[in-house]
DNA sequence: TCAACTCGGTGAACACTGTTCACCGAGCGC
DNA sequence: GCGCTCGGTGAACAGTGTTCACCGAGTTGA
């Protein structure tokens, strides 16, 4: 079964703990830390054998934040298959309460993949910039929130014309992300509105979880927790999936 | 007047010469090329002799981003004094419309001010978290919205109870920035339901805003100013300015 | 006025960084 | 077994933040 050589399989557990020691030093030391001659020695090798794994430290970075992208899918995936299948309420809040708590437990991680400017799988890569697997879990529940809560066509009035072409783009990105996972859903049931709306989520989502980290609230908030889950009701209510 | 001594001169110019070069390596070239040496060679002089001004590269970045709040700050205030003094809405739209441009003008800037995890003037200092200056600003317009707007008491209702300390404590710096800037305003104006709008209001213009910055959309926005004012529009007329 | 002192600036040094290079030797395909 | 690939090495280079002893101009007090 395992066709690859001998050597195949030494590269492949060499680089898997190159990045475990990296992240290491990032979550215990933050991104300056993770220096070529830290990694090297922690896994035991000189520096300039990580070349033969990585173009430079960047290009390392940018894998190491592919990793953590999709760790971050897996445990916020490994929360939803516990929830009723059913319950899209209890889903929505499981992922924006799962992102926030693990953005807090690892602020390196998050300033790294959610705040880096260079713009890594920055808007170039149309699709889904931030990070392929963390992307799917999102989009997904978005995805499925919408399908299985249609809501009132009246809304879409709300969006602005110029917004049309970039929103039905997106339409087809949550779409695939929803069918993807075996769901089935067509564009029809997404109207544009409920669109918007997952857009403006996001939004609010990304903006109350960094401003939380950054600690660049306006205030001293004693308590956070609160502040996000009455936003999120909000962000629920609005669109219109109380019962 | 200037009761300075000629040495005190010297070195308040050299002062203002250093941060201005470091700014300029910041904007061109990336944080990452903000390296002492880089700075004392374009102002004239060598690494060791920065100490002499800052403790560390980290203290001169911080103090930097002072810098930077406060220009945002003036160039706020420039847009926001060509407005008619009693519409706050313009003054809204201004206010915000300004952060968004300045943001996507200056994104190293922006990176550095509102994105970095070392949390400088982070949580702990209390009163105003993201820098003196920018947040006068800010404040200011936001107080004066909501001075010159009373909401209906009936959304207070929304506020859950544990918000309500944190809420009141920045009511009362919205108080007072208000009435630094020769505004009159007392506590009982500005009720919890509309301070907690605020809150969420910065939420969303932060979070927009930094979205854009690192390209951390889920789909490629080819209309990002339409994107935002409609979002401008649907948070100004959820706090029922749109007269 | 002159000595004493402050303080901005210097060059050398230290330990570190990312990166390149020639080289070596074990693993591999033929 | 020959030759090649490729992971790893140590030396080297330019550059980093930071410290140190030192110097000399500016300031201050007697």
């Amino acid at each position: 079964m395992t066709e690859a050589t001998r050597r195949d399989r030494l590269r492949a557990d060499t680089e898997r703990e190159i990045r475990q020691q990296a992240r290491a030093l990032l979550v215990q030391h933050g991104r300056d830390a993770v220096t070529l001659r830290a990694i090297a020695r922690e896994v035991g090798i000189t520096a300039p054998a990580l070349y033969r794994y990585y173009d430079s430290r960047e290009d390392l970075l940018r894998r190491l934040a592919d990793d953590i992208c999709g760790d971050l899918a897996v445990e916020l995936d490994a929360q939803l298959v516990e929830l009723p299948e059913d319950d899209v309420n209890a889903q929505v809040f499981a992922v924006c309460r799962g992102f926030r708590r693990w953005a807090l437990a690892h602020p390196q991680e998050f300033a790294l993949v959610f705040a880096s400017a260079d713009g890594a799988a920055g808007p170039c890569e149309a699709g889904d910039a931030v990070g392929d697997q963390f992307g799917q879990v999102f989009l997904e529940v978005a995805g499925r929130l919408i399908a299985s809560h249609p809501v009132p066509k009246q809304i879409d009035d709300d969006v602005p014309e110029e917004l049309h072409a970039d929103l039905i783009a997106f339409q087809q990105v949550l779409v695939n992300a929803v069918n993807h996972h075996g769901g089935a859903v067509s564009a029809e049931t997404l109207s544009l509105g409920a669109i918007h709306h997952i857009v403006q989520s996001w939004v609010r989502l990304y903006g109350h979880v960094a401003l939380e980290v950054f600690g660049r609230f306006p205030f001293a908030v004693s308590n956070p927790e609160s502040l996000f889950d009455s936003m999120l009701k909000e962000m629920i209510s609005e669109i219109g999936l109380e019962d």
